[in-house]
DNA sequence: ATCGAATCTTTACAGTGTAAACTTGACACT
DNA sequence: AGTGTCAAGTTTACACTGTAAAGATTCGAT
């Protein structure tokens, strides 16, 4: 793909994927704190103020940057579903994994993606695909009479807890492995409403 | 206590503490986004390079902030183990919810201490009042031959997370209460080594 | 071919962190 | 009392940021 624009040209042609591009690129190279309109500019081959027709500001180059960093975090996600035990349980192991090994491999991705403040709270959940893959593989835990939302959120929070903590540097030099945390999960949907 | 300096004397006396509350001050009322070591300065009514001779830089501003924060949580969270039934389970969710409630009441002083990184990742885990409360409630509930760690990091990770997106707004208008995430909490400890 | 709209550039401004040099004041010591 | 040292604040300066406004260019439909 074309991301460097022809200077010849004033029109890039495919700005808005190219900037999306050059955001990913300073975000796995220089991380989060770097991210910033100009320099996406820069690596694009166009103008300082040339973002702000596609995104608007700041915060919409990053909305739009999630989007695409989702597409790959779903990615992973299924890639470890499959490479799981293909029972309900090594399926929901599988996607925690997913999660997790995103989170190690995309750090900075990761942290974009769900630091972003959502402004209005949307009312209704997640319609993304990710959080479809987290239903789905959740689904068969769900105990009659319980909302699904609440399963969902369980493993949604220990995961998201779980790698933000060692993301951060709170469980200092060795954390415990992955499948210790998981554990948890053994019991899952099992508690009375 | 004096926030604003005496104009009339070129040395403030207590300016440390005057800029730690003058970040708080800002954190409450305007969000992490908003803090910046102008703010704080204008706010102790001094110029604004004078906390660089307190903290160095932005960062050690934000440790500062933390620290003082750190301890109101802790009081936090005793408060409501307190408040809760008098058993191993009562105060493991009783420092759960406190926890929780911490993270509504001071949204931006929650972000604030646990999205701030650790530049050098200390090999060994906090040595803080709060990890000491998490320790100490958790400690009924680790099986012998476990490490404690992984008992203290799965309840820490499941708040946490849940901490986290409910801030973040991924939960929807109305997420699960407390009490619905925290019975994953019932089986803590029972599943083999 | 022409007009309108989309795209990109230029210019400008306010806010940010941070470094350097300077000024003021406090305090110990003779 | 005088003096020297050092910490605490101020001033000045600079590079970088987001963002708004106005102008230039190109595309596309008519």
């Amino acid at each position: 793909m074309e991301l460097t624009k022809d200077k010849s040209r004033h029109h890039h042609g495919n700005l808005h994927a190219a900037l999306v591009e050059a955001g990913i690129d300073i975000l796995r190279s220089s991380g989060l704190d770097a991210l910033s309109l100009r320099k996406c500019a820069a690596l694009a081959g166009v103008s300082h103020a040339a973002p702000a027709h596609h995104f608007g500001n700041l915060e919409g180059l990053k909305w739009a940057i999630a989007e695409e960093a989702f597409a790959r975090f779903s990615e992973f996600m299924r890639t470890h579903a499959a490479a799981s035990d293909d029972t309900a349980h090594g399926r929901l192991l599988g996607i925690c994994r997913g999660y997790l090994a995103f989170a190690r491999a995309e750090p900075a991705l990761y942290e974009m993606i769900f630091c972003l403040q959502r402004k209005e709270p949307q009312s209704k959940r997640d319609e993304s695909v990710s959080y479809g893959i987290l239903r789905d593989t959740c689904a068969p835990f769900v105990p009659p009479g319980t909302a699904p939302e609440i399963i969902e959120t369980q493993v949604w929070s220990l995961v998201h807890g779980f790698a933000l903590l060692e993301l951060h540097g709170r469980l200092g030099d060795n954390p415990p492995p992955d499948d210790a945390i998981l554990a948890l999960l053994r019991h899952i949907g099992q508690e009375p409403a």
